[in-house]
DNA sequence: GGCGGTATGTACGCCATCGCACCGCGAAGC
DNA sequence: GCTTCGCGGTGCGATGGCGTACATACCGCC
């Protein structure tokens, strides 16, 4: 699924971007990771690792989407992060470890350069600004999978569907993609029945339109107010941890600070 | 709170044991990074670091405990992540970024190492192998998270307790501790009520005992049987990944694998 | 142009948790 | 010794999601 629908409106589709570690490489970086190496076609539903298995290469999806899926005893999984042109497949290997944790499931099909472990190796111990971009990378993550817990946590099936919509739909450079209910179930971990329920509220608001699996925004503005603000918190934090803005100037709590910790104790007392 | 218990029984305390990320690192690389400083001592409600403020410090807990709080809209918060001896609050500076997306609450008083966010970076750039177990612990971060995730989403609240319990007495290095319902249901992202009936559950099953915040285990065996598989996956997940062991082998899909490709989509429906 | 399979819509009883309210007990402080 | 307050226990109706089952509608294929 995942595949674009010409018929529908070649205009929903926005041109193609590369992929945003890549692009913030140095020029000789980048050769260096890339050789002559041309980018993948992933097709759908394709596993790049199993969880627990050995990472044999990186990915740097360009129009290819892939979900990150915990595994969970006594159920299918949980996807609980997404990858597209703006981040990568394999953290693991950039941190020094040759196993994933987190299943790679193609979710969209499109291209992505692979890079083979050795070869990222290689180049992490020479290059310090390589280390750099993948290493904010591994914390934007972090946020990411923190948030996710949050979010999976508090907020009900329907706004946590609309960010989802929002995010695949700003990896696949597209406003209409083709996604099942079932599929969608999977991810969000609920039942395909509330997925149902979920998109039926949001078609009735005249926010997305779908059938047999196409689904698209109609209004864009309309869905983001109706999804959580997950959605904005993820992509604020992705701009200011890969352009590693400063943080907002407050005040930090160190040393003693034992005003603030009683205040911190009282509220939960 | 958890403040020991000392009228209880000294002897549930086991001998506290250096922080594990320190006791991994070379000679050298440890003196550098600690210099002549002590350890510090941390009490309990004192807050590190607030979500999305700069970070300071990295602190190595000796026999302190962190919880990982993450932010989260129209809710006090939920706790992603436990840090005790084994592990690090601050793996942002690790990674080369200096904001805390994750809020650093001191929920066990004792002592930790605290090292500078420059002395760090110092180091780092310095040395390979700081860069190896400090990243190491990153990648376990993540498996945490991801985990935290799944679980919270799944897994009832009577179980999610048992895990907790099992956790935090793993960091106190004692089997009683001091904590009120009221704060584990912040931990635990539930209500209040919510944590009383399951406690009063664990502790009709003779599992554990407690009285006005003072927990105790009475029954390890059994609160491990009783907890989601979650704890014993996140114990064995830490060891592998900080020893660096390998995978098991399986059958890596990689190239085209279009069998398993077909497999995976056809198991979504 | 009928048929089978896939995708979606709806219904029903159940359960975990929610939000709120109230009560009792024990410890610390006046 | 009495009061106050923090902590834990219980009850009640509401709600969101679960598991299951069944109905409908559409597509592609022969």
């Amino acid at each position: 699924m995942i595949k674009k629908i010409p018929a529908d409106s070649p205009s929903r589709r926005r041109a193609p971007r590369p992929n945003e570690l890549l692009a913030r490489l140095s020029r000789d970086d980048r050769r260096r990771l890339l050789r002559n190496d041309k980018p993948l076609e992933l097709a759908f539903g394709h596993v790049l690792c199993e969880p627990g298995e050995r990472l044999h290469y990186v990915y740097f999806p360009v129009d290819s989407i892939i979900s990150l899926v915990t595994a969970i005893d006594g159920h299918a999984g949980l996807e609980v992060g997404l990858v597209g042109n703006e981040g990568m497949y394999g953290v693991p290997l950039a941190l020094g470890v040759d196993v994933s944790p987190l299943k790679g499931l193609v979710q969209g099909s499109g291209t992505a350069w692979r890079v083979d472990a050795l070869r990222l190796r290689r180049q992490l111990q020479r290059s310090a600004s390589l280390r750099n971009v993948l290493h904010r990378y591994a914390e934007v993550l972090m946020i990411q999978l923190s948030m996710e817990a949050a979010c999976t946590r508090f907020h009900v099936v329907e706004t946590r569907l609309a960010r989802w919509l929002l995010m695949t739909a700003d990896r696949a450079h597209a406003d209409a993609f083709h996604i099942t209910h079932q599929f969608l179930s999977y991810m969000l971990g609920v039942r395909r029945v509330g997925v149902t329920r979920a998109a039926t509220a949001l078609r009735r608001r005249k926010l997305i339109r779908y059938h047999r699996g196409n689904i698209s925004i109609i209004d864009r503005a309309g869905l983001e107010a109706a999804s959580c603000t997950c959605y904005a918190t993820a992509k604020r934090e992705y701009k200011r941890t890969m352009n590693g803005m400063r943080p907002r100037t407050g005040t930090v709590s160190r040393g003693r600070g034992a005003v603030r910790a009683r205040t911190s104790a009282k509220q939960l007392g």
